[in-house]
DNA sequence: AGGCGTTTGGAAAACGTTTTCCAACTTAAG
DNA sequence: CTTAAGTTGGAAAACGTTTTCCAAACGCCT
């Protein structure tokens, strides 16, 4: 059933079937209303491929994020497809596993389909991919790590405020021994992260070289703390690069019959509906994944509605904050006068007597 | 830049191009050597919408899934994905996050369009959804609710598997007063999954009474934990419809300092990658994503591919089984002579006076 | 050398829309 | 009553492909 098929029984042309469809506004009431009872009669759906071809407009946005199975994924392609189909647009969704073939064959996808833009959430792209679409003037927003020219725009992501929120918090709870475990080296993000936790740490005269590894999963942080058990002057403290690493290393303290906070506070950091119901509720710094998404999706629609925007550079930014729950705690003042020395000799105990249980 | 471009670049016809681009054998291996040639110098890219518009298929499967933000869909939609490009197709999600709303936008959408087939994984829809695709012959697959009519697929879940097994399981640790935790009432599948829990106790001589309702998501797990705990007969077990509501319990335990397993066995359903990671590691029942998108995306090709099948019925199944872990124990044996006296009155009385401290 | 299959490649129609012209009709003014 | 201006609706071109026909070119046999 096409519109030729509605102008027939309506006795009109398909230009007016179009027109009275668009809401053109030139086209008289009644005849606008004989062709309405048609198409809802007939349940008459345009053809969105036809259309989009003589349009040279598909309302396809691409959105490509790095592995939607990491919880925080979820929630920014829950709100990006929500202002979606707000605005009438359609969402071709790619997780890239971190595989550069993915990455390749997805942008390849995206422009064969010809999308109206693509918003790259990936913390950290080949630099040789995004020429293709480049080439093609396909709008372009992206976080962290984006060339600074003109029709793309670039989210900045303030890390640093809410990591130096956070170190702070733990210096004023008298940890000197603060860890960080990192993220996979290959992300910018997690560089910008790690390299905000050393500014903060240095900031405050405490030195920021207890870092290990970690992979931005669970597995790593699990991995982490274990590393972090082996060194000679342990941590009172963890920060991790992302909230999957510190559900890890809450994990693997489990495992190890350590206490947290008790005797080891852990924050986060990404802020992602998890957070809120790890044991005990975990300390992270917010990143909004909604605001996040908000800014990328109205980057790109602005990118594309307002066509000839005034040459000026769209560079957006989103700030982090610590949230407070309860994976952080003083630290153990070891010969400090402020708790009593018995106090603390029992809490040795307990500690030594749990671990030699296990 | 298009096929006519090539075309003239390549000094032969459109047709000729078409042709060679789609790998069509009676081409002279020469000229399309030319055509290919021009293709990667310009880097051609064919435009899927004129495509699809003269092949009447457009390669794209719509994937509905009800909340996208519940870690059981991820999951599922990377496997989906994951066959969608080794396959060629493109996905169109939607999360209807239970919307009625949401679900007919998406399936106007869907069908605007013109996708080739659409995965309904929400374990329950309103059938006059559906109808709007039916009338178009859109090849369906339906997770546990669908119509049995040739030209949709259904996918049962075998859910009194794992729940037999997993009530079982709790019975031989000597549990006798087991809860159950239900989803939200409007979903189907909740409703299955309590069914199979009640048939499961009557099989072995136990009330299946203790039951309350949850929303399948965290909150709803503690809220019910909370119900459970007003309680004169407090269950020593409970099972729960799906992980996000045991994660509740998990963490409304540990705010009650009920110790898990200890004081309390809980078990899971779905068997998501985060109930490994729990504290304590979660016993849940699988139900595996990666099997349940395998089953959908191939019944969807099937159906299209296959144009004219055998007019037989497609129905699969997915069985589900219970995978042990942590958060299951034997009962505190009340009264029992198997475990002296003493030990369980320490038992008892520790708790009345955790309890009694808060 | 002439006739006849077989390759090979081109012209043009088709897919379902939107939109540009343009013609016909209406209305109002002179 | 004629003419100009403004509405309204139709015919046809355009969007970028695939594919059906057809014709040309080629080799092969007699």
């Amino acid at each position: 059933m096409d519109i030729r098929e509605i102008a027939r029984r309506a006795k009109v042309s398909t230009a007016t079937v179009s027109r009275a469809i668009n809401r053109v506004p030139t086209v008289d009431p009644q005849l606008a209303k004989r062709v309405w009872r048609v198409v809802d009669e007939l349940g008459y759906y345009p053809n969105t491929q036809a259309r989009a071809l003589v349009l040279g407009r598909t309302r396809i946005f691409g959105l490509i994020v790095s592995e939607i199975t990491n919880p925080f994924f979820p929630e920014i392609v829950q709100t990006f497809e929500d202002l979606a189909v707000e605005n009438n647009y359609e969402i071709l969704l790619t997780s890239t596993v971190h595989d550069p073939k993915r990455m390749e064959s997805s942008v390849r996808r995206m422009i064969e389909r010809r999308v109206d833009g693509v918003a790259i959430l990936t913390f950290g792209m080949e630099e040789s991919l995004i020429e293709h679409l480049r080439d093609r003037k396909v709008p372009l927003v992206f976080v962290d790590v984006g060339p600074d020219v003109p029709g793309i725009a670039n989210i900045r992501i303030n890390y640093i405020s809410g990591i130096r929120q956070a170190v702070q918090h733990l210096a004023a709870m008298r940890h000197t021994r603060i860890a960080f475990i990192a993220g996979p080296e290959h992300l910018k993000s997690a560089g910008a992260r790690r390299e905000a936790f050393e500014t903060s740490m240095l900031e405050i005269g405490l030195s920021p070289d207890l870092v290990v590894i970690g992979d931005h999963r669970m597995e790593g942080g699990m991995n982490a703390l274990l590393e972090l058990n082996k060194m000679s002057a342990r941590p009172t403290a963890v920060m991790c690069s992302n909230d999957m690493t510190a559900i890890g290393v809450l994990r693997e303290a489990y495992e190890q019959n350590i206490k947290i906070p008790d005797d080891l506070s852990v924050v986060g950091f990404d802020d992602i509906h998890l957070a809120e119901f790890t044991i005990p509720p975990l300390t992270t710094i917010q990143m909004s994944q909604h605001g996040l998404a908000e800014i990328a999706f109205n980057a790109l629609l602005n990118e594309v509605e307002n066509s000839t925007p005034p040459r000026e550079q769209h560079s957006y930014e989103l700030v982090t904050s610590l949230v407070l729950r309860k994976s952080t705690t003083l630290a153990r003042a070891v010969g400090s006068a402020i708790i009593p020395e018995k106090s603390n000799r029992t809490t040795r105990h307990r500690k030594a007597a749990e671990s030699s249980a296990r």
